[in-house]
DNA sequence: TCAGCTCGTTATCAACGATTACTAACCATG
DNA sequence: CATGGTTAGTAATCGTTGATAACGAGCTGA
């Protein structure tokens, strides 16, 4: 690498530097001469850039976020902004199940200074949950939806990278998704019950209206919708 | 091992004195000099019984997951088993919030070994679980709701202790609270128009059998489960 | 040319985790 | 009481780490 000045370089092979060890280790094990050797710069750089190694690695996290914002951009937006939420869910667990250490440096900050990109995150999870909303399919205020969908989120990360063994399965985020997700959204896929019961009502309202209605339709719901406790009264 | 008659003053007053910095500070801003001068040690005692300071801190946290664990066991059960589970939620919570520090490293260990206690509190959060089972209140395997439960119960205590301007609200706890339960669970509280579509359903069968149905329910129910699109026309 | 800035090198400090060697107290058994 | 083995306390030390200070090389713009 022949090139003395280019962009700013000392700042950027240190990040670069750091990421890299991040990849290996937790952050706290990294030793800041560690990244100046592999940065080729000497130790004072890290505190003129970065006034310390707190404000390094907050500087990192930010960057991740950077990165992991990015790939939440590339997903491309269908007609179903609910299924969009599941997706970007999703891509959420698979990056923090690929970046582990960078993904604990970014959602469980150690010292003082937070990573500010986390609100980003969070306005990026606001427009997808708006565009649920403007769509008719939000039950709440799309900052209570941001915030529930966000924390479960994390949580059911975390917990599959401190505790592989007894959450690292791959049931546990699609079963907590659907039921974060479904609850904000009203989703059907939430309850079958409420789909059915739709038709029921619809139904219902037809009936006492006079219109049509498909006999067949209504004997299975019933059936369906009948409490526990009541059995078949024929 | 078991030691002599008296219970091993050196490490329980280690293990206390580490509780103790840990209220103010993180465990791994805290040295193991300051610990050794309030425990009234030598720095050797700490490596004779806890072999490392990550030993010290994993052990200080299963001391922490027994202190969560008997005020969980503290917890009357009520005859509502969905209920209770709610209660288990919320004192989860009130520890993490009480006790940050401490619950950051019970449930973010930095180290290879992990705290062995999580295993008891997921072994109590499945007794709970298996209560709602056995009521017929569950729609799931009650390992995978407890699992879900705990990620999710984590993932709210997390966010609001790492970003507590942003994520420490009070309403986000409850709103996920309510969602993973209700959907565990299948309990009501999941979605008042389930409890609405019963007492529909009930009035449909009412009507198709002939019985006696209270108009005023009925206007009130339909007008709610009117789809969006349909207006109050023809 | 000179002042001013960024960048890099070396040397250094205080604190930290961890270890060694040695000593003092204890406790059951003979 | 004397024994040996375990546990607890003291002092000194090693290697590493985060963080600074002092200094100089190189370039920039006036």
């Amino acid at each position: 690498m022949g090139g003395t000045g280019d962009t700013s370089t000392a700042r950027e092979r240190i990040l670069r530097a750091t990421e890299e060890l991040l990849a290996g280790k937790d952050a706290l094990a990294i030793s800041t001469r560690a990244i100046c050797d592999r940065a080729k710069v000497g130790m004072p750089e890290i505190y003129r850039q970065f006034g310390d190694k707190q404000g390094l690695l907050t500087a990192v996290a930010d960057l991740g976020f950077e990165r992991f914002l990015a790939a939440k951009r590339r997903n491309p937006l269908t007609d179903d902004p609910v299924a969009d939420l599941r997706t970007a869910w999703d891509s959420h667990v698979a990056f923090a199940l690929r970046n582990p250490y960078l993904y604990r440096l970014m959602f469980t900050p150690t010292g003082e200074d937070k990573p500010q990109a986390i609100k980003e995150a969070q306005a990026i999870l606001l427009k997808a949950v708006e565009r649920c909303r403007d769509a008719g399919r939000l039950r709440m205020s799309p900052e209570l939806a941001g915030r529930s969908i966000l924390s479960a989120n994390v949580g059911v990360c975390m917990m599959a990278l401190s505790f592989p063994d007894l959450f690292g399965d791959s049931e546990t985020s699609p079963a907590v998704r659907d039921a974060v997700i479904g609850k904000v959204t009203g989703d059907e896929r939430e309850d079958s019950r409420i789909g059915m019961a739709t038709v029921l009502a619809q139904a219902l309202v037809g009936t006492l209206t006079g219109a049509p209605t498909s006999t067949g339709d209504l004997d299975r719901l019933t059936r369906a919708l009948r409490p526990p406790g009541a059995d078949s009264g024929a």
